[in-house]
DNA sequence: AAGGATTACCTCGCACACGATCTAATCGTG
DNA sequence: CACGATTAGATCGTGTGCGAGGTAATCCTT
C-alpha cells in the first residue's frame, strides 16, 4: 500500500529535475536572443496569431497575471511587444508584436530541432510521455484547488 | 524530419506545466510546515541521514550553491537545521538537524502519499515515467553544457 | 617551502512563480 | 437605472533558480 508513496516523490523529484534541466537548454539557446524560456512562449504564441490578449496567455500557458504581467512588460520594454487596452472593453490588454518581434521569428527558428534533439527520446516515447504528464497536470491542478479551496468554499 | 521538432517543444512545455503543477499541490500540502518544495527536499535528505554537508545537498538535488546557500539560511533562521564549518575541512560546511527539525519528520508523514494520490498515476507508469525524464535530464544536461561549454573550453 | 590551481562556499542581481491585495471596467439583477 | 458581483489586469513581497564574481581553505607541483 505505501509503497506506492516515495515512489511518487521520487517521480515529482524526477519532473522537478527534468524541467530545470530541459530549461537549462533553452537558456542557452535564446540567450543571444536575449529572451527567456517563459518569455520564448509568449513569443511562440504570438508567432502563431500575432495578437493576443493577457487573459488569452494566462490561460494557454497556465501562469497567473501577477508572473505574465512583468514579463510582458519587460518584453514591450525590449521593444518586441506593445500593450493597448482594447477599446470595446476598457479592462481587456491586448498584446500584439512589434515588426522587431516579427522579425525574430527567423532567429529562433532553430531552436525546436536544436530542443528536439537536446532531450534525446524518441517520437514513440514523446507521445506516450505527453499522455502521461497531461494526466498528472490535470490531476495535480484539481487536487491543489480542491485542497486549497476550503477559503474559497466559503 | 522536421515534423519531430514541435512535437519535443510541446512536451518541454507540458514537463514545465507538469512540474508546476506538482509543485502547487506540495506549496498547499507544506504550507502548514512552513516549508517549500526545495525545503522540503532538503528535509528529506537529513531525515534520512541526519547529517550533510552543502556540497552533498549541491549533488543530490542538482542545484546549486547560489541556490541552496540562501535556502539553508533560512532553514537555519526557522531552527530547523545548523550549519557548521568542519573542523577537518574548514571550506566544507555541514549541515544538521537540530531537534525542532527531526520532529517534523512525523508532522510530513503524511505527504508522500497525499502526493500519490494527487498525482493520479499507477505503479507501471511512474516507472516508465521515470525511465524517461531521468534520460532527458542527463541527455539535456550534457547538451545545454556542451553548448554554453565554449568559454569553458579556453 | 612557495605559489598557482582547485575546492567549497557565499553574495549580488535579475527573472520567474505565486499568494495577497488593489483598482477600474463591465455585467447582472432587481 | 443602480449597485453589488464579476472580470481583467497590475503591484507587492517572498522564495527560488541561476549567471557572475568574490573569498578563504586546501591541494599540487615544483
Amino acid at each position: 500500500m505505501e509503497a506506492k508513496s516515495p515512489l511518487a516523490e521520487l517521480l515529482c523529484f524526477d519532473l522537478y529535475a527534468a524541467s530545470r534541466s530541459v530549461t537549462s537548454v533553452y537558456r542557452v539557446l535564446l540567450d543571444p536572443l536575449g529572451l527567456t524560456y517563459p518569455q520564448y512562449l509568449v513569443m511562440l504564441v504570438l508567432w502563431r496569431r500575432d495578437e493576443s490578449t493577457v487573459r488569452a496567455l494566462v490561460e494557454e500557458l497556465q501562469l497567473d497575471y501577477n508572473t505574465l504581467s512583468p514579463l510582458l512588460k519587460r518584453l514591450e520594454a525590449r521593444g518586441l511587444v506593445e500593450r493597448r487596452r482594447r477599446p470595446d472593453d476598457e479592462r481587456s490588454v491586448a498584446v500584439v508584436l512589434t515588426a522587431e518581434g516579427r522579425e525574430m521569428r527567423e532567429q529562433a527558428a532553430h531552436v525546436p530541432q536544436a530542443i528536439g534533439e537536446a532531450i534525446g527520446v524518441d517520437e514513440t516515447e514523446i507521445a506516450e510521455l505527453q499522455g502521461v504528464l497531461r494526466k498528472i497536470t490535470v490531476s495535480a491542478a484539481a487536487r491543489a484547488a480542491e485542497l486549497s479551496g476550503r477559503k474559497a468554499a466559503i
